[in-house]
DNA sequence: CTGAAAGCGCTTACAG
DNA sequence: CTGAAAGCGCTTACAG
C-alpha cells in the first residue's frame, strides 16, 4: 500500500508538499499540486487512518453504544442507530459500534485509547453507570435519552411529558372520560428508563386535572405475555373507552388482540401510540400516534456533537438539554367514544 | 492522557521495558513488572490505539457492512449484525459499521485506509458490486450470503435449497397436495439476491418430483401490500392446504390475515416459515419455521475471519463456503391437510 | 533481564 | 511556493 513518501517521490517533492498538496493548507504551484494528483492516482495512494490520527489527534470516528436489553423491544433500537450512522456518515465520521451488555468497559475502551473523537449515547436511563465514565472522557458525549444529571454532556430526547398530555387531552376533548395507559416494563423503570414514567406523570396529572380515570399499568415487552396482559387490561376496565400505549411490543401486539375480541379502532375503542412512523409501517400498525423521533433525536445528537468535537462551540460553552416536541400523526384510530 | 514514556519514567525503566512489561513477548524482572503495572494503574494509563495499529498494522477493528435496502425487511437485518458484533466482541475486536447505501464507497473507505483488519459483508448478492473492491484490499473478508463467486473469501449462508426441499417434504408427508410459496419481493431477485431463488427452485423440484403442485409467488416487503397479497393469493389458491412462507414481512402479516379470514393453523392451513427464531418471538408468530440463524451465520463468520486476521489460516490455504442445514423449529403450525 | 534506537505513516511548525 | 526535520505514541529487532 503506498505511503506519502511514495507519492512524493513519484511526484518529485516533498512530503510535506505532497502533504500540503493534498490537504490544501498552504498554497501549491498548480504544477506541483498537478504532479501529486497524478502520483496519487497512479498509486492508488490513501491515507493510513491510524498515522493520520496519531499526527492530528483525531481519528474521524464517533463511538455508538447501543444495548439491547432483555426488557426493551430490539427493532425500536435499530431506528436510532441507523439515524446516528447514515447523519455520522454525511458529516465525514465512521462509527465504532458497541453493543455488548457491558457498556461501561466499551465506553472506556473507546475513550481511553483514543478510537473516537466522540461518543453517542442511546437508551440513557435516570441514573446510567455510563455517565460517569463519559464525563471523564476528554471526547465529548450527546445523549439521546434525559439522564437525572445532565451535566457535561449534550442531551435530546422527546418531550414525554408533553407526549403524556398531549394523549389525555386528545381524547378528553372528543368526550373519553376513562381511559388505560400501558407503559413499559416495570424493570425499564427500576432501571432508570426515566421515560416510562415521564410520560405516565404527565398524562396521570393532566388526567387529574381534568377529572378522567387513567388506569395507568405495566406492560411486558415480550410476546406474547403482553397480548395476555392487553386482554386481562381490557377485560378489567370494560368502560375504558381510549388506550394510550407507550410500549413498542404492546403497540405491536395490539391488532391481533382487538381482532380477537372484534374490536375496531376508533368505533369501539380510540387507540393512541408512542412510536415512530417507520415502526408503525414496520409492524403495519393502524394507529395514530406521537411520533418518537428516533432517525431526527439521532441526527440531533451527532451534529451537535460533530460541532463540539470540531470546536465549533467551545469546550465551556453551556451544554444543550433539548426537547423535541411531541407530534401526533393521525391515523384515523382516535374519535369520539362509543355510544352504551 | 498518559503515554508510555511516563508510564516508563514512573516505573523508572526505558520505554521498551514498560511495553514488554505490558505485552508479556519478553521476560521481565518481578521488581520491575509491579513497578510498571502500579505506574499504570497510578496514572490510568491506557494504550494509544493509533499508535498501536501505526506500530504493528493491527487494528484490533472488523469493519461490518450491513446495508438497509428498501425491499428488505429491517429488523430481520438487526440480527445478523448483533451476532457478529457480539462475537467479535468476544475475540477481543471492535466494529466499525458501514450503513450507507453506498457498500463500495464504505468499503473501500475501511479497506484502503486500513482502518480495519477484515471486513464481514452482509446480504451479499449473486453479483455483488461490492467483491471486486474486496477482492483487491489486502485485508480478509467473510460473507454472509452466497455470491455467485466465492473466490478469495469465506462465505457462510443457510443452505437455502435444502430448506425448499424440507419445507415441501415435511408437507408432503403429512398428505398435502397444493401448496403455495410466498417469497421475497421480485425486485431482490433482479438485484441478486439468490437466496430467493435458490429455496424456491428446490421447492419446485421437490414438488415437480413428488407430483404436488406448488404455486410459487412473490411477496412484498411492506406492509400492508404483503397483507392484501396474502389475502389474494389464498383467494387465488382456495384448495391449497399449505403455505410455505419465505418472505419476514409476509410473515409477520401473516396472523392478522389469517383471523381476518377465520382461519387457524394447521386446522385449516398447515404454515412454515423461513426466519430466526428471536423474529418469531419479536413478531409473537406461532408458525413453524425453518431457523435462518443470524447469530449463528454471523458468528461462524467472524470466527473464521479472525483466524484468517491473525494467521491461523495462511494465506493461500483455500476458502471456506459452509451452509448452514435448516433445522425445523416445531410450533405446531404443520398438520394433515383438513378434509374437504 | 534491560536499554537505546529505529521505524510505522502521517502532519505541521520552522526556515528559506 | 517548497523542503528538512521534529513529533505523534507505540512496538520490536538489535545489542549488551
Amino acid at each position: 500500500m503506498a505511503t506519502i513518501g511514495e507519492v512524493a517521490r513519484v511526484a518529485g517533492v516533498s512530503r510535506s508538499t505532497a502533504s500540503y498538496a493534498l490537504s490544501g493548507k498552504r498554497s501549491i504551484s498548480a504544477d506541483v499540486r498537478r504532479r501529486v494528483e497524478d502520483a496519487v492516482r497512479e498509486l492508488g495512494y490513501t491515507p493510513n487512518a491510524g498515522a493520520r490520527a496519531l499526527a492530528t489527534s483525531q481519528t474521524r470516528v464517533i463511538g455508538l453504544l447501543a444495548q439491547f436489553l432483555e426488557d426493551e423491544f430490539a427493532p425500536a433500537m435499530l431506528q436510532y442507530m441507523l439515524g446516528v450512522s447514515n447523519t455520522a456518515r454525511e458529516l465525514g465520521y465512521d462509527i465504532l459500534l458497541g453493543t455488548e451488555a457491558d457498556g461501561r468497559s466499551a465506553l472506556r475502551r473507546m475513550t481511553s485509547s483514543r478510537m473516537v473523537d466522540g461518543i453517542v449515547l442511546l437508551n440513557v436511563a435516570e441514573q446510567d453507570d455510563r455517565l460517569p465514565i463519559l464525563r471523564e472522557a476528554i471526547q465529548p458525549g450527546a445523549l439521546v435519552g434525559l439522564p437525572g444529571d445532565c451535566t457535561g454532556v449534550d442531551v435530546f430526547d422527546l418531550d414525554f411529558e408533553e407526549a403524556g398530555r398531549v394523549m389525555v387531552e386528545h381524547l378528553r376533548r372528543l368526550g373519553h372520560r376513562e381511559l388505560i395507559l400501558v407503559s413499559q416494563p416495570q424493570h425499564v423503570i427500576e432501571r432508570g428508563g426515566a421515560y416510562v414514567w415521564r410520560l405516565q406523570n404527565a398524562a396521570l396529572e393532566a388526567a387529574r386535572l381534568s377529572g378522567i380515570t387513567l388506569h395507568a399499568e405495566f406492560g411486558s415487552s415480550h410476546q406474547p405475555e403482553v397480548g395476555r396482559e392487553l386482554n386481562a387490561l381490557l377485560d378489567a376496565h370494560p368502560s375504558a373507552t381510549g388506550l394510550l400505549i407507550n410500549n413498542e411490543a404492546a403497540a405491536a401486539a395490539l391488532p391481533s388482540v382487538l381482532h380477537a375480541r372484534g374490536l375496531a379502532a376508533p368505533a369501539d375503542l380510540s387507540v393512541v401510540g408512542r412510536y415512530s412512523d417507520e415502526f408503525a409501517r414496520t409492524f403495519s400498525l393502524p394507529y395514530s400516534s406521537i411520533e418518537s423521533a428516533p432517525d431526527r433525536l439521532g441526527r440531533m445528537a451527532v451534529r451537535e456533537l460533530v460541532r463540539r468535537i470540531e470546536g465549533q462551540v467551545g469546550p465551556d460553552e453551556p451544554h444543550v438539554v433539548r426537547f423535541v416536541s411531541p407530534e401526533l400523526v393521525d391515523r384515523g384510530s382516535i374519535g369520539a367514544p362509543p355510544e352504551r
